[in-house]
DNA sequence: AATATTAGTTACTTGAAAGTAAGTATCTCA
DNA sequence: TGAGATACTTACTTTCAAGTAACTAATATT
């Protein structure tokens, strides 16, 4: 007799999948770090501060963590216009891993890269 | 004066993306989570036991994660070949962190869901 | 002599994610 | 009068990650 492993019950017809492919690509990451680090700030702020994503990639994303209720988003009625982005509780409790992930990252970072260049060998 | 923000220190020409975008994938963690629970496990089974990998990126994830470090090729000089794979202790420490992830998504999926379903309306 | 087994490789194709660039609405300021 | 600011939207294009399917080597098995 086999063992039969249990990952699957998480995955099966993946829903954990489906929250983690919304919180591990880049854009999402970056934009939860850089808003953990604030109150709030506004959309062209967010674009200057990240520099290399699109606009069209911000509203994107903006609004994907909007719709999972990791990041608010505050319309103010003024000309020209301001909307403001500011974390949720949501989003700081998931910042939480994202940023052990990080701070593995850069503990285990040179390690890689040295094994990355004895593998090409 | 604005005040600067330190993210980018971390970011500035991508050294933690470029650990975490490998370590990010669906396929990478899911062959994580297997060799995590098993004491090794061949080419084959791996194959079987993920089920919807293809030949070609099982191998591709494989090898990247072999690379890294994350775990572990056994060449048996045997035929039929035999190849063993397994989780390094690096591969370990990381596990650690995806599996805290997958427990926040466990937990937060349900309201998460809500949220989406929320938003749409 | 043909088929199965194992752990792949190779060449080709597809699809979704992301980038680009221009347009939009509304008011202010020079 | 027309340029600038703000937070987008829209249409089009590109890129690349991933999928498909066939092929390989070496031996054992039927």
């Amino acid at each position: 007799m086999e063992k039969k492993l249990e990952i699957f019950s998480h995955f099966e017809e993946c829903p954990v999948r489906k929250v983690l492919n919304r919180c591990g690509d880049k854009w999402s990451v970056l934009i939860l770090l850089v808003l953990g680090e604030v109150d709030n700030m506004r959309f062209n702020k967010l674009h200057k501060t990240i520099g290399d994503i699109s606009q069209k990639m911000l509203t994107v994303t903006l609004r994907t963590l909007e719709a999972d209720g990791l990041i608010k988003r505050t319309v103010f009625p003024e000309i020209p216009p301001r909307v403001e982005y500011e974390i949720t509780e949501r989003g700081k409790s998931l910042l939480v891993h994202i940023n052990n992930l990080v701070d593995w990252a850069e503990e285990n970072m040179e390690a890689i890269m040295e094994s990355r260049v004895k593998f090409e060998s």
